[in-house]
RNA sequence: CGCGGGGUGGAGCAGUCUGGUAGCUCGUCGGGCUCAUAACCCGAAGGUCGCAGGUUCAAAUCCUGCCCCCGCCA
């Protein structure tokens, strides 16, 4: 029975379509759950939305949708089709399933943690009062808004208000926490992120965390006491347990990698482990924060500065793949990077097109031209070393820095082109042994990096053995040298190169 | 104000954790090859690695201070 290997994107908040940030994140999980798979992992990859926000009641009713629900169903089916459509111009994403929030099995499973947490008496009824911002829906405290006024509504004056509700005792984990997160050095990449989250801990004392809203038709009931919801951000979290609340699946728990963003470490790292902790149920190993996707101006995108772009055209006008390569080789995995079309637009023609896309070319027209469309390895030697290659590569994934595994993969493709310079196959005149060994080994380098690279850019591995007639053997024993008996099939211009955009 | 990230040849970045020839892509210039999508390969020019100190035989890398840009706050 093989390792299983859990990871999970953030729930997105359907109060509109998806954006850069959501195509970003869901890339670089694919990548790693497409990566783990292929080393032979169990593989679960979830992704879904958070639909029980109060925010959405609102945005239903700004949108004059028939109802919240109505509303929800019809964002979320954009974000579906974000992560399951297929084809050349979609993101490909390998999901093994879709949670959304107003599910029964979450509504189930968060009411479950709920009274758990109740019956242990980490939760209680209380009246709050304190400084809130009626946009946020959230209170400060004197720390986040010296001045009284929101931080996120510049100008905006704080009000007292009172509230009934329950708390979840999370004060009461302090010390568990600090010593949970520096007892494991990898639970948060990269490690920045610990360190800011350890050095917020020290600074101001864990608070308790209110946990319910006033029932106001939307959201999940707070089981011993319907007048309440649950907080939305305390039943999302709850839906990474969920999805795999199952006979089938709980084996899958705990989650391998959350993937999340710099925006929601709190939640991810602080919250979400107490919440566990509290309800004795073991953790997650690890939470990966990667970076954001910022505009071309290499700022924040945001409608004000209008400097968005969008993700679905840019799939329409590029393709799954090419975007695919720009998001995960451009951007390094823990740091923010600039989305730059033009960039996108040359990585496509230079790297993929004139590197990889002709190397594969290159050999395959040469092989059928001079030699045959069936070669095997007869006596060829290897010329070529590709274990190192994987090894180096896992090395980088374990650390989450998809983008110098691709780096080390492309010093296979230069390479590659280097060695076929080299040994000038087109002058080879008497030596025929040789002449096969040459090519023997050009298709195998192709190979090799057509199956490496299927975690990062699924159709193009596709499309590259289907070409060498070595589809299906996308694992480390197909990297071995001289298993494959290679059957050749012309491709006809496999990265057409793409003009250069105007802007 | 606080916290975090960044400041590396013309452009965009990696390298900083684990000090020791400053690497990659694009662009420029010169050469090679002709299998291939005018592609591929080789070479050259171009950087006092934000500034100022410190530690060290040795600092882009570690320490201190400062400047500029970006982001964040349950």
């Amino acid at each position: 029975m093989s390792e299983r290997f859990y990871i999970t994107t953030a729930i997105d908040y359907p109060n509109g379509t998806p954006h850069m940030g959501h195509a970003y994140e869901k890339t670089v999980t694919d990548c790693y759950a497409r990566w783990y798979r292929m080393r032979g992992r169990r593989v679960h990859f979830v992704t879904g939305t958070d639909e029980n926000g109060q925010k959405l009641m609102q945005a239903a009713k700004e949108a004059k949708a028939t109802s919240t629900q109505a509303y929800v169903d019809e964002n979320v089916k954009v974000f579906r089709a974000l992560c399951s459509d297929r084809g050349p111009h979609a993101l490909n994403l390998s999901i093994d399933d879709f949670i959304r929030t107003t599910e029964p099995r979450h509504h189930q499973a968060s009411k479950h943690l709920w009274e758990i947490l109740e019956k242990k008496g980490d939760i209680y009824f209380d009246r709050y009062s304190g400084d809130y911002c009626l946009d946020c829906e959230a209170f400060y405290t004197k720390v986040q808004a010296p001045e009284g006024t929101c931080p996120n509504h510049p100008g905006k004056k704080l009000q007292k208000k009172e509230e009934d509700g329950f708390f979840f005792r999370m004060g009461k984990f302090e010390q568990w926490i600090k010593d949970h997160l520096r007892a494991h050095p990898t639970f948060i990449v990269p490690e920045s992120a610990r360190k800011e989250l350890l050095s917020r801990l020290d600074q101001e004392p864990l608070r308790d965390l209110s946990i319910s809203r006033p029932n106001e038709g939307w959201g999940i009931p707070v089981p011993s006491n319907p007048k309440y919801v649950m907080y939305t951000w305390f039943d999302a979290l709850i839906n990474y347990y969920a999805a795999v609340d199952t006979d089938a699946l709980r084996a899958f728990w705990p989650a391998d990698v959350h993937v999340i963003g710099r925006d929601i470490i709190w939640f991810h790292c602080v919250i979400w482990p107490i919440m566990l902790h509290a309800a004795g149920i073991p953790l997650p190993k690890q939470v990966y924060v990667h970076g954001m996707v910022l505009g071309s101006d290499g700022r924040k995108m945001s409608k004000s500065l209008g400097n968005g772009v969008d993700p679905f055209s840019m799939l329409q006008k590029y393709g799954g793949d090419s975007f695919r390569y720009f998001l995960l080789r451009a951007i390094s995995s823990t740091q923010d990077g600039p989305f730059v079309e033009k960039d996108l637009v040359a990585r496509h023609n230079n790297e993929l097109a004139n590197d990889l896309g002709n190397l594969l070319l290159r050999v395959v027209k040469f092989a059928e031209k001079k030699l045959s469309k069936e070669l095997a390895r007869g006596s060829a030697k290897p010329e070529f070393d590709f274990s190192q290659t994987l090894a180096r590569m896992d090395g980088h994934m374990a650390e989450r820095e998809h983008h110098r595994a691709l780096d080390v993969l492309w010093e296979k493709v230069t390479e590659g082109n280097q060695y076929v310079n080299n040994s000038a196959p087109w002058g080879i005149k008497d030596n025929p042994e040789r002449l096969h060994e040459v090519i023997y080994n050009a298709l195998y380098a192709n190979h090799c990096i057509g199956a490496l690279i299927a975690p990062f850019l699924p159709l193009t591995s596709e499309k590259i053995l289907a070409c060498l007639g070595t589809a299906g053997s996308a694992d480390a024993d197909g990297l071995k040298f001289g298993v494959h008996t290679f059957k050749l099939s012309t491709p006809d211009a496999p990265f057409p190169k793409i003009e250069a955009p105007k802007a």
